[in-house]
Parts: C-alpha cells; structure tokens; sequence
DNA sequence: AGACTAACGTAATCAATGT
DNA sequence: ACATTGATTACGTTAGTCT
C-alpha cells in the first residue's frame, strides 16, 4: 500500500541522499555512562541530559538521540517476548526550554526552507552560523515547518495573511 | 555479506507563549 | 479560549561500522 508516509515509512525522496551529519562512534565507557543513565530513568529531561553530556564530552543533542534509539530497542524488545514495558519512572523531567526564535531568524529559515524542504547538515550549520541557533533546533525547525506546511512544491507565495 | 546502530524521516501529541 | 509553534514521543528507514 503506497500511502504516502506513515509515522516511519519510506523516505520521501528529496530526503534521500542528502548529506548527514558524520556518525559518531561511542567509546566503550561512553556507552557505559548512557545505559548507566539509562537504567535510571530512560527519559531523562534537559538537565540530566546536559549533565550526562558533559560528562561523556558529547554534544547533547547526541545523548537525546540516543536514547531515543535505545528506547526502540528496548521497546522492541519488550514487544518481542511480550514482556510489558514499564514506562516513565518517576516525576516527568524537565524540558528543553522552549526556544524563541525571532522575527529575522524565522525569516532566514523561511528562505532556506523554500529553496530547499531537506537541508543537508553542511547547510543547517550555515543556518545555525546565520542565526546563531543551535544546529538542533534548526533540524527541529525543519521538521515541524514540513509537517505543517505541506510540500506543495512550486505552489504560489501561499497567501499567509 | 549480514548484524548492529547513529542519523534522520513522519505523525501525533504535549506544552509554552501570545492574542 | 484559542492559534501558533517549539519539544518530545513512537516507530520506521537510511546509511556507516564492525565482525
């Protein structure tokens, strides 16, 4: 069934071949701090992410993506052997807090985002040298842009108001 | 060559902020 | 109260690493 895209189906093909970011290659005790933490509480808020990071000398957007992945394969797992998978422990944590982007650097991204819906990460960090966000948040900014502003490729200046 | 997994995509949703 | 939009989640795909 070719429905256009499911939460994880195929990738659009404009997103395809695009340059990542280079991978990055945990240290044995690197990963041992992650499951560590991870054991603790597998969604852990900013702070504890933050703290993690600069422990494990890694960017935290990397420790978030992280544990991302590790909770689909944990999850996967659970599913696997039909074993129940015990949710958030403890009080939420604490967010990110929410980034404020203003009117001139909303207008870069916009000019980014209709010459190009999948910016590589060389053109995310120009993006992020441009308007001094973090390169993270300009990836967030993408993704949230494209859910909520159907392609419509080559449609009109869409009357915005 | 195949297993593993970081990076990255969508969809849905939570939540801060402004009107 | 409601609209807008940044942040987080689940989960599937893509592509680099390692055996």
């Amino acid at each position: 069934m070719a429905l256009p895209t499911a939460p994880g189906s195929p990738l659009p093909a404009e997103a395809r071949g695009r340059g990542r970011r280079k991978r990055l290659v945990w240290t044995p005790s690197q990963r041992d701090a992650l499951r560590a933490s991870f054991e603790r509480n597998p969604y852990p808020g900013m702070a504890t992410r933050e703290q993690l990071a600069q422990a494990i000398g890694v960017p935290e957007p990397r420790v978030q993506i992280w544990f991302q992945n590790e909770r689909s394969r944990r999850l996967r797992q659970h599913r696997r052997e039909s074993r129940p998978w015990p949710g958030p422990r403890g009080p939420p944590e604490g967010r990110r807090k929410r980034t404020a982007v203003t009117q001139s650097q909303t207008a870069v991204l916009l000019r980014a985002f209709e010459r190009e819906r999948f910016p590589d990460f060389a053109t995310r960090e120009e993006l992020a040298r441009e308007t001094g966000l973090p390169e993270s948040r300009i990836q967030i900014w993408f993704q949230n842009r494209r859910a909520r502003h159907p392609g419509r490729a080559g449609r009109g200046p869409a009357a915005v108001s």
